[in-house]
DNA sequence: AAAAGCCCCTGGATGC
DNA sequence: TGCATCCAGGGGCTTT
């Protein structure tokens, strides 16, 4: 589910809210992808000083130590002060003074990680590979298009890796080829400096407007207020194999790339 | 070293 | 209605 505009929809949606908070309590449901890596109890009476993203993680920090929180496939996370009896899905609740943070996961391809410092073992094992930050400034082109010349795989798995620049995922990485113009089964290193830079900024741009509109809900994304996304409907490939090119009316076609679905336009995009 | 495959798990849509 | 099959927003690990 998650890809960057939703995770940090999801984390502006509550950061404010939990900040300053004492953890009162945890509870834990079906296991997730990864244990927790501490005894819970021992979670309770710490404070939550804020919560960061990076990439696809959502890092809460404490005054000791930090939870690692991913949302993997089908997780969504809640806040607030409905203490409700948890539903099946439900598999991690970190009560606090402020309200409820609680993980909702039905495929529990996601996590919650207890690290103690941002450069502990568990921590960098995590976080340690991850390439830069779209939409924080560093997403420079020199290093962009040097990296893609390094590798010889498809450019749309390049980006899916997250080793160059992180947060785009399927979808994302769909959508901002079709805005550069790129057909997702060019080789990395075959992307010459102008298209890097078009894909580059075709990157940040369509992610910044995925946030502004709240992400995309395919079917049950939330942020941590219940709320939906809306940019799925502004998608111009992902999802639409068989529907007629906004742009060029052109029939979008889907392709397997690593076991993913790959949607782009023939005509728009070039080899 | 990099690329390609393999899984983890549940549920919704589709087809017979 | 039941059952089988396919597909889904991720990503670490193992195998080539």
């Amino acid at each position: 589910m998650p890809e960057l505009p939703e995770v940090e929809v999801t984390r502006l949606s509550f950061a404010d809210r939990i900040a300053g908070a004492r953890v009162t309590g945890v509870r834990m449901g079906k296991p997730l992808r990864w244990p927790l890596g501490v005894n819970p109890s021992s979670l309770v009476g710490r404070q939550v000083l804020g919560v960061r993203r990076r990439g696809k993680y959502l890092l809460v920090d404490l005054d000791k130590g930090l939870l690692l929180w991913h949302l993997g496939m089908s997780g969504s996370l809640r806040f607030g002060l409905d203490r409700s009896t948890p539903q099946v899905h439900d598999h991690f609740d970190l009560d606090t003074t402020h309200g409820l943070l609680r993980l909702n996961d039905p495929r529990r391809f996601g996590a919650v990680v207890y690290a103690s410092h941002e450069n502990s073992l568990t921590a960098v094992k995590l976080l340690g590979h991850l390439g830069v930050e779209p939409l924080q400034g560093g997403f420079d082109l020199n290093r962009f298009h040097q990296g893609l010349h390094k590798r010889h795989a498809a450019v749309k798995q390049v980006l899916l890796a997250g080793e160059l620049v992180v947060g785009v995922g399927n979808i994302y990485a769909s959508e901002a080829l079709f805005l550069a113009g790129i057909r997702p089964t060019v080789r990395a290193d075959r992307v010459s400096r102008p298209r890097a830079e078009k894909l580059r900024l075709a990157i940040i741009d369509v992610l910044s407007r995925a946030v502004a509109k709240g992400g995309s809900t395919l079917r049950d994304f939330t942020n941590a207020d219940g709320q939906q996304g809306y940019f799925q409907l502004e998608a111009h490939v992902y999802d639409r194999a068989g529907q007629p090119c906004r742009a060029c009316g052109s029939l979008i076609r889907r392709i397997q790339q690593g076991q993913r679905s790959t949607y782009y336009c023939p005509t728009c995009q070039k080899p």
